[in-house]
DNA sequence: CCAAAATACAGGAAAAATCCTATTAAAAAA
DNA sequence: TTTTTTAATAGGATTTTTCCTGTATTTTGG
């Protein structure tokens, strides 16, 4: 059976130590091979030009300089599909799990998973196309429900700035000079996203924002 | 030389698949030798009870549930000071390097390390006692310079409630009410942390304690 | 073209937030 | 024990914020 030709993986992940560390492991799978890892995203891009032939399978860690998960597995997707990308992160947020999946990675596994398990989703990646773990089942399942549907605010174009500008120390007056607007119309914004956002105040405005990553830090 | 006594080595972290591709590879090494691992603080202590000798060399990552890299490191630089505890971890945050080299760390890098690094550094840290990378170092000397000293603003008890509440819709009348507090002992309470913080209102507050970390979202 | 909805803006007023200057009692330092 | 500091509060004044109702002008779907 070592006749028999091994599956090719990539990892990309900054993190040398690990890359290395799950190389060691995966090599040992004697189903599987790693021909290469990368740092990043850019970096995997030249690393499979100078390779003749594609891995089977890339490992993809999220959290990266340069080119993130996210780009990464949208180039992927786009410019080398018969590649089955698996995600690797450190976090279960839903937001991210399904961005990842959204972009087209084929499975999604936090890296606290169980080495036999990792090689049990390596097998059915390859056997099936797909490894969706319990976790990501559910997380799907989840964002399914009602309430996730309907939420999603769209904001004007003018209510965002706003929403935006009134995360400062800025007072509505400045506010409404800056935006080349009537303090009234700055009134009526305000109203309209106390109402449509369910705070009471300015501090909630800046929550929300917050929360939503509408603003930064 | 494999007579030669191995250095041995527990790994504390709860990322399954990083512990035991990181095994993997430490045992790679001729020197050393991984004698068992734990998902966390806790972990750690019950296998040091049931193992008959210490390990080494404990290499410890910090974000963990259940006891976390500090508490840990300190719980083994008080109770168990001759194993060498390195510092494992994926930030290089200022303050949380620091924070495990005051608990008696005795190294700390970063996930990316490369894999000939991390040989150096458990080589490093059975001869010297120690392994401070540069960019350690450079860490600690950062945090001597003069800035760093005078800064760090001191919140009282009432002070920092008072900060964390008004992070929230709530009205200074009703924070009072809850902090069982006259309005116009609050007002004193905002006047001062205006000062202190060189804010002009309450979003500045909101802004001021998210990029501290004093609340969470 | 027309009614309906959306947009920018006003008036007016109550509620909250902000600012400044004191006072009093308790706690800490000298 | 005096002196100094600190903590909790008041009074009173000004801004800002928040709320509600209403209007003129556009924009839009039928």
């Amino acid at each position: 059976m070592s006749s028999k030709k091994k599956h090719t993986i990539a990892i990309v992940d900054d993190h040398l130590l690990f890359a290395s560390s799950l190389e060691r492991l995966i090599n040992s799978f004697p189903e599987f091979e790693v021909i290469f890892h990368a740092r990043h995203g850019l970096e995997l891009q030249k690393a499979l030009e100078q390779h003749g032939s594609l891995p089977d399978i890339v490992l993809l860690d999220i959290n990266m300089p340069v080119m993130d998960g996210f780009e990464t597995v949208k180039w992927l997707t786009e410019n080398k599909e018969e590649i089955k990308v698996l995600a690797l992160s450190v976090e279960d947020d839903e937001k991210t799990v399904l961005k990842m999946i959204r972009e087209g990675a084929k499975g999604y596994f936090l890296k606290d998973i169980h080495p036999d398990d990792l090689k049990l989703a390596l097998v059915e990646v390859i056997s099936k196309g797909y490894y969706y773990s319990e976790m990501v089942t559910s997380t799907m399942v989840e964002s399914l429900k009602p309430e996730n549907k309907v939420q999603k605010i769209r904001f004007k174009e003018n209510e965002l700035t706003f929403l935006q500008l009134a995360c400062s120390e800025m007072t509505y007056k400045q506010i409404a000079d800056v935006m080349h607007l009537s303090p009234k119309t700055i009134d009526g914004y305000r109203q309209e996203l106390f109402n449509k956002l369910h705070v009471k105040n300015r501090v909630g405005l800046v929550i929300y924002a917050l929360k939503n990553g509408l603003i930064e830090l």
